[in-house]
DNA sequence: TGTCACCCTTAAGTTGACGTCGAAGGGAGT
DNA sequence: ACTCCCTTCGACGTCAACTTAAGGGTGACA
């Protein structure tokens, strides 16, 4: 797997992208989703396939519809054709939010367009990052003191209301913040092993260079985060 | 057509009932259900159906869930198998769940936790596992001497691939497997959390705090990999 | 100039889900 | 006795979602 020097992804490429998230993607479903009209890659002038990152995202929300939600092809279809004409698809009888008041309906929700830059542009206060992940104030606290959350100017953003949220969830199984420190130290250690990885490319200037250090990173936190769920998941499968 | 003078319907009767909400159904439609296990209406002495309104509720759910919610039925069985144990269903939302919080809600598209769930019965030799993956023969003797990588018996299953390939993708940045030692260790401090909520479970002889048991590790197995997802997450942003 | 990996299309085939249908027969009310 | 309504069981149909086969370009590299 070389470096791609080119703005777009080959069909294979995608398709090496997606097995982690979709172990039985293949090629011909890919070519199945185009003709459905599901997706619509460019071409080249030979014909083959040009795969841009919007394509990718596309398809990610396919597949994740079809996966966790068993939506059929058709109803994915609707609800794509509804997003690309600037209105909501139909919730499908989720947690339909009535009102979103903030941003945060997409979170966690059914709907997240499956960006992973842009739903940290989220500003919450103290207040509403309490009331938003249904946290006690003395468990920010404690997770603040052990920089498992973090304010960021003089808000919390989407990172800090997923931590948040996922920490009052396991506090209904009776795990508690300080169980939950060695998950920082665990995040910090992958952190450094990215960054190191990506300062060759952010020492250039070129904004080219930039927007490929970005990618990468995407890409090795992805894998990171893969490796992490398949070692746990292993675990478990291994100790019943 | 007479008033019934008895407790129960017949399924002539339950036919007439639904008509109005869902104009497609048919009596053979009803046993069939019956036959995939989805209701299970008591019997006359002589083998006819008989329908308590409770058989009628579940059969509006299951109609509606696979009218409004394009359910597959298998999944709609097993919803109502965990509502008859008393938990609340799978987070498809809609008809009977107040609260969004359990479930394998992804938290985004890009960190989707590829189903905690059993397709981990594939088993794969040496040799298969090293082309699935693309992984050198030095790399998972690497793998295999950190812990990152065991043998189930005499094959290697579907958490073994995911690992590989997680790892082979990886390497194509120069990520080299002694940098993923830590991970190894992380992913067993989280599984020893896990076992240690769940014990009070297992000790347990039921079959059923058993089920419950299981349900519990993949919720909350689920829940640690989100949460380390959002630290990566977070840390990188920050780090910008 | 091969050759090899990768890509293309079209058409037919496969698989599973979700039922429907018909035959053959028993039960219930009039 | 007649007529519905009900029963089972196996065959059959249909659609969605892919897969496979067959035949053929493309492009990088030795």
């Amino acid at each position: 797997m070389s470096v791609p020097a080119r703005a777009y992804l080959s069909i294979g490429e995608v398709l090496t992208k997606l097995r982690g998230d979709f172990p039985d993607i293949t090629i011909s479903k890919i070519r199945f989703l185009e003709s459905e009209g599901l997706i619509e890659p460019q071409r080249t002038p030979s014909g083959y396939r040009k795969f841009t990152t919007t394509d990718l995202d596309r398809l990610r929300y396919v597949l994740l519809a079809q996966r966790d939600q068993y939506l059929p092809l058709k109803v994915i279809k609707e609800n794509l054709d509804a997003l690309d004409r600037g209105l909501q698809p139909a919730p499908q009888g989720g947690i339909a939010s009535p009102r979103p008041t903030l941003g945060l309906a997409t979170v966690d929700g059914e709907f997240a367009p499956a960006a992973f830059g842009e739903q940290s542009e989220m500003r919450l206060s103290r207040e509403e990052l309490l009331k938003a992940s249904s946290l006690e104030e003395s468990q920010l606290v404690e997770l603040e003191s052990y920089g498992l959350i973090q304010i960021r100017g003089r808000h919390y953003d989407g990172d800090a209301l997923a931590v948040a949220r996922a920490v009052a969830e396991m506090a209904g199984f009776g795990i508690e913040p300080r169980h939950l420190r060695s998950f920082k130290s665990a995040a910090d250690r992958e952190i450094g092993l990215i960054e190191q990885v990506i300062t060759p490319f952010t020492r250039q200037k070129s904004t080219e260079a930039k927007a490929r250090a970005e990618e990468v990173q995407k890409e090795i936190a992805s894998l990171s985060v893969r490796l992490h769920a398949a070692l746990v998941r292993g675990g478990l499968h291994r100790s019943r």
